[in-house]
DNA sequence: CTGTTGCATATTGAATACAACAGACCCCTG
DNA sequence: CAGGGGTCTGTTGTATTCAATATGCAACAG
């Protein structure tokens, strides 16, 4: 096999899931915006199709909503909708948590670790929402790789995904971030510990409370 | 050919979405199966377009795999794979009945009985599986329609589309289909009395059991 | 004989071209 | 003036065409 290590072939098409991605979870393009397909093939300077196929995938993800004839808009942002994540993400994340932990090895924790401490200098520098974004979602991709649950995996991906568009509308998102970072290291060190019930119990209120704030601000910027 | 009841306001995308889906639910596609653009475009008489889009959306729904430049094939079906599925509904599912049996109504009620009646008179008038899987999702779609969760809900109907490809493998697949028409009566009978305890536990054993046997199978069958 | 290299073919990826639909606008009629 | 109908335009859906990649095979060097 010839190595691909290196060399950077992506598809035009996962390019521009990419770019198109980016732009709706860090609000770039806003709940309700229609993105049409033609607008973006001209900025990239590619044809329709790749866009197309794009917008399908986002459409997978819940991050647009396609309809026939009529074409692709940014999900809108419902305190409803965010319920409904984080509580779907609160039935898996600690289910999945149980399998990854029953698992793991010492080279799981380490990586939980680096995840963690890779937050927390990133957070203590102050970068870019973005990169903290991903950060966050490393940290909890870190507890839950040990299940080896291919799908289920992707199911919280995508949750995380659409989570994180209603977490990056925080007003107040350096107290939100500063929060997540005592909640993961409590949570990193409980998964060091391999214990289970206080692991869970601490994700299980990570999330919950993540939802309480983006429920809070949603309402007080409606009001 | 599906008939055309009305009028056909389907795009070709969506249809031929559906009979790809069909096949490799019923098995006609099995795991591993190549799936060629232009085979099923000539097929169909339609372009090769609309298949790559149909297939883009079964790969969201976990059914195919794509790779780059090397096309779809279906996926394969593996114990460790049908664990991640049925663990994510035992996760998935009973935290949703709960949140369904908090808002149903009577009229909700009323859905999860005629859905279960609906199933067992199709199991004893011995229809055809496809259409007993139909009703056997119908019903579980009824047990948790009232939670009114599109997302939660969207991830629920994929994750059964997978697990019905492993229900339809069952060696004796009549003694599956009573016992699941016994473990339904119980489960319907738990919602009317809004007994959310009984309910859930049911429902957890239902998914449970079948995982379990679709394991046991697999593994016979492997050996 | 073995491993590598280059070519031929099958298949997918993307661009271009054409068709169909939704919605807005205008005009018309009562 | 309200409402209907038709055209017109912008956008999406699909077909057709072209380009790029993977894979198998054959020729060849060692």
């Amino acid at each position: 096999m010839k190595s691909s290590i290196g060399i950077k072939r992506q598809t035009v098409t996962s390019s521009v899931l990419d770019l198109l991605r980016d732009r709706i979870i860090s609000g770039v393009y806003p709940g309700g915006y229609q993105i049409k397909q033609e607008a973006v093939a001209d900025e990239f300077s590619v044809s329709r199709i790749p866009i197309r196929e794009a917008l399908l995938q986002l459409e997978a993800e819940g991050l647009v909503v396609i309809h026939t004839h009529k074409g692709a808009v940014v999900a809108a942002l419902t305190p409803q909708d965010a319920i409904d994540i984080f509580e779907a993400r609160l039935a898996l994340e600690p289910f999945m948590l149980a399998k990854a932990m029953a698992k793991a090895t010492d080279a799981d924790t380490d990586r939980v670790r680096t995840a963690y401490l890779n937050y927390e200098t990133a957070l203590t520098k102050g970068e870019a929402p973005e990169r903290l974004s991903a950060l966050n979602w490393a940290f909890h991709n870190a507890l839950l790789a040990a299940a080896n649950r291919p799908r289920s995996f992707a199911l919280i991906a995508i949750l995380h995904n659409s989570a994180d568009r209603y977490l990056r509308l925080q007003i107040d998102t350096e107290a939100a971030q500063t929060k997540a970072l005592e909640d993961h290291r409590a949570l990193a060190e409980a998964f060091a510990k391999r214990d289970l019930t206080l692991a869970q119990r601490l994700l299980k209120k990570h999330i919950a409370d993540a939802r309480d704030d983006v429920i809070r601000n949603l309402k007080e910027g409606l009001a």
